[in-house]
DNA sequence: TTGATGCTTCGTTGAAGGTCGAAGTATGAA
DNA sequence: TTCATACTTCGACCTTCAACGAAGCATCAA
């Protein structure tokens, strides 16, 4: 009868539509406090202390101390494919549910996805490193080559401090708006960052979206 | 507040345990009965009733009627996947709960997948038709080579009547327990059912397991 | 028609759990 | 110390919903 882990215990975690706002504003990768989750979930205070116990006892999350503050975000990877895989299928049937307003636009465009780019922008990036052997795909993994090593380093991206990290340098991530792959893994989030030291964007305050600005997506799409 | 489309409904229709059986049962692909489904999940045929309906409005299952009886499947291969994800998930964290007894040894090795081979052998067919050069990755797709359209037609699969539907030919999934791609699409399903043919296997009737005979085995290991 | 099987609908019960406010604990600032 | 901020715990309320049995519909077989 019990094949199988127990996918209903997780799920019900998620189930809750407090705690899926909790769990999709974390979905940038950032770090959030309790009150601030707790306003994104439009929840008590009390209540959202409630289900983010819930939440870490159930490995969705790891909480962590900063003086009088707790910080939590999602507690690996597997979380976040996880979520990208739910609104994949939300979005394909229940689809009259999102209605695509000016913000969803961008979104689609270009967003945070655990700390590094998602989007068409993302998979645009994702393609233009693959076909200029950048990085190769091998089986369900992605590595990078000399080539891109270089080219990474030409970016301005601190290659041998990301691998002193024991976290893998690339990983492949599928999102639900294009359904293809971009780049993560600490390479992903370094190349954000970057892009974003650069003045080429900067992150919407209240969402995932990512605004570029106008010289950074000449500089983009010039690069990529 | 809102970004993405509603997680916590769809996450919500799988949390609840009986329900989480019912869609686990139909991971093979087969469709089922609300009388077998109900007594899969445990529950009174009443009670069935109503998940089944649930879950049919939320899009998760496709009902069709035959005569008296009412059959059950999986929507479509976008749950299959959020279920092995979920299955993924829960897994690596909760794992203190799977019990790994001789039937989940078996699951391990090979079992259905929403109608193709899954788990290690799975896997290692994939793997031995990659390198073969059968099949190629593309992105995050499969597809067919030359040489891989010739060794199926040799093996028995009708390529051309396959091709005259819409469904992908090649596909790739992702199984929880091997943590690895293995070959779905109508082909995937294909090579499954010409070795079911061959005797090579059969299937548990009680559970997703598929039981190689030994000569299968041989077989399977030579040309795989 | 009569009977049997398969599923749905309805009404009731009961338990689970989300919500809040208030009081309690911890940390930092003045 | 004293106050303020950030979070947790507790108790009470209340909605939600899974579960069952009985009755109702539909289909098939004689």
């Amino acid at each position: 009868m019990k094949e199988g882990p127990d996918i209903s215990h997780v799920a019900a975690l998620i189930g809750d539509p407090a705690r899926a706002n909790i769990l999709t504003a974390l979905m940038d990768g950032r770090a959030l406090t309790a009150s601030e989750l707790a306003a994104e979930a439009g929840v008590g205070l009390s209540t959202a202390s409630s289900h983010l116990a819930k939440l870490t006892d159930g490995g969705l999350l790891v909480p962590r101390k900063q003086g009088r503050h707790k910080y939590f975000a999602l507690a690996n990877r597997d979380v976040a494919s996880v979520l990208e895989a739910l609104m994949g299928l939300a979005a394909s049937q229940g689809g009259a549910r999102v209605r695509p307003g000016p913000k969803d636009q961008t979104l689609r465009q270009a967003r945070v996805c655990y700390n590094h780019l998602a989007g068409s922008r993302g998979v645009q990036m994702y393609e233009a490193l693959r076909s200029a052997g950048a990085i190769i795909e091998t089986g369900d993994d992605v590595s990078l080559t000399p080539k891109g090593e270089s080219f990474a380093t030409g970016f301005g991206v601190d290659l041998a401090r990301l691998k002193t990290s024991k976290a893998p340098l690339c990983r492949t991530c599928l999102d639900w708006s294009e359904r293809r792959n971009h780049l993560a893994g600490s390479l992903g989030r370094a190349l954000l960052s970057e892009m974003e030291t650069r003045g080429w964007l900067r992150r919407d305050e209240n969402s995932r979206a990512i605004l570029f600005t106008p010289s950074g997506k000449v500089a983009f799409d010039k690069t990529f």
